[in-house]
RNA sequence: GCGAACGUAGCUCAGUAGGUAGAGCACACGGUUGUGGCCCGUGUGGUCGUGGGUUCAAGUCCCAUCGUUCGCC
């Protein structure tokens, strides 16, 4: 018998982890890519598309479902995974993100932040407090705490005020949802910048709020890979052993394994469904330019190696025309591959990880995406 | 037959007062990391319809010629 929010590590190897995170939708095996559906979709699939290709969890995000179509009305139809029909688990982000990418006219205070839509202008709050209430509307299996994203370059000072902020938020978070009230679970977020002392900080304050998982937040921000693999480096180990690690926003398939390797569980990012839909395409050879000339009459599959419903079907002379005449089809076709392959990418480094061999799994891709990897 | 306008990059067009050509699209190649189906960067590409003339210098002024379009007979 298992409840909401347990999570027990089945094996290692090195740092890495295989495990499992228990929800209200069903079990997490991790490590895991999770498919970013902002909106209520993962832009141009069906949900099952996403079974087709053994997606095990998808993130929606609060900033965007709470201007539209609204969070009660959501709630009125029972929730995000009744209203999409997608009946597994389901993360929300906060919209901390969005607020400071999107949304102009920002301002922090200790009870929120106040900002504009970037849809019609209008003025909205999100404190905390409101944060949770809007999660529990849509009814997330995973909710997301209040945080403020520090922007790349920010100075110390800056940094360490905005963290404590962060900290406080989260603190209310879980005040203002318990752990277990309707079985959705509640991730920390650690913040801290580029300072390894500040992020190290950040951890320790969250871990003394009972949080379900833990977050990294604001990498990926325009900082250098090498800034990047030292920071997740210094503060994956720093998280509780027995609690799930997620990179938020992150990354590339060897951003994603370089994490797993440092003992991170779960990742989502928008490049394999944004950049299937500008032509770039993961596969078992490297990234793929499917807008190139020479595919112009080619009639291999993308990757003859992936079993995905795109490449079992379609060449890539095919793939190339659809693109270049801007066929809504491409879209799909594009994403429906890039997905599975992130997918795989993860099923493959579970499975390496139970077998003891995921260093071997990790070069092996790593032959076919070099110079991702800073020494 | 007469009159007028227009002929500049593959396409649609800018080119000011004459000083040896630009844009958008297209095409080619990159980029995209808690997603406004967005977008950004770089590049290839033109004997300025043709032939003369004036001038130090002509896409720009003059003449002729070919072509296109419109109007009038």
């Amino acid at each position: 018998m298992s409840n909401p929010g347990d999570f027990k590590v089945l094996a290692r190897d090195g740092l890495a982890r295989r495990g499992e995170l228990h929800t209200a939708h069903g079990v997490v095996p991790t490590p895991i890519f999770m498919p970013v559906g902002t909106v209520g979709s993962v832009k141009s699939l069906c949900p099952d598309d996403l079974h087709q290709a053994d997606a095990k969890i998808i993130l929606g995000n609060t900033y965007h479902l709470y201007l539209r179509p609204g969070d009660e009305m959501l709630a009125r139809r029972g929730g995000l995974h009744e209203f999409m029909r997608w009946n597994k688990p389901i993360l929300t982000d906060s919209g901390g993100f969005q607020v400071f990418s999107l949304s102009s006219l920002r301002t922090i205070t200790e009870e929120g932040v106040e900002f504009r839509s970037h849809i019609d202008g209008s003025k909205h709050f999100f404190s905390p407090e409101k944060v949770m209430s809007i999660q529990n509307n849509i009814g997330s299996d995973i909710m997301m705490v209040l945080d403020e994203c520090v922007p790349f370059g920010a100075d110390r000072e800056y940094t360490e005020r905005s963290l404590q902020l962060t900290t406080r938020w989260a603190r209310r978070c879980r005040e203002a949802h318990p752990r277990g009230k309707n079985g959705q679970l509640l991730f920390g977020i650690v913040q801290g910048g580029f300072y390894e002392d500040l992020r190290a900080m950040s951890a320790r304050e969250l871990m003394e709020i009972d949080f379900d998982g833990f977050a990294i937040g604001g990498l990926s921000v325009g900082e250098s890979k090498e800034e990047m693999l030292t920071l997740m480096r210094s503060t994956a180990p720093l998280l509780p052993q027995d609690k799930p690690r997620y990179l938020m926003g992150v990354g590339t398939p060897m951003d994603i394994l370089n994490g797993i390797r440092t003992g991170i569980d779960m990742f989502d990012c928008v490049l394999p469904t944004r950049n299937a839909r500008n032509g770039t395409l993961y596969t078992s050879q490297g990234k793929v330019n499917i807008k190139r000339a020479e595919f112009r009459e080619n009639d291999e599959p993308l990757d003859p190696k992936c079993t995905c419903y795109t490449c079992r079907t379609f060449s890539k002379a095919y793939l190339r025309h659809l693109y270049m005449a801007k066929e809504l089809l491409s879209y799909r076709l594009n994403t429906i591959h890039n997905v599975h392959y992130f997918l795989e990418l993860a099923r493959g480094a579970r499975q390496a990880i139970e077998e003891g061999r995921f260093e071997a799994y990790r070069a092996a891709v790593e032959a076919v995406y070099p110079g991702e990897t800073p020494v």
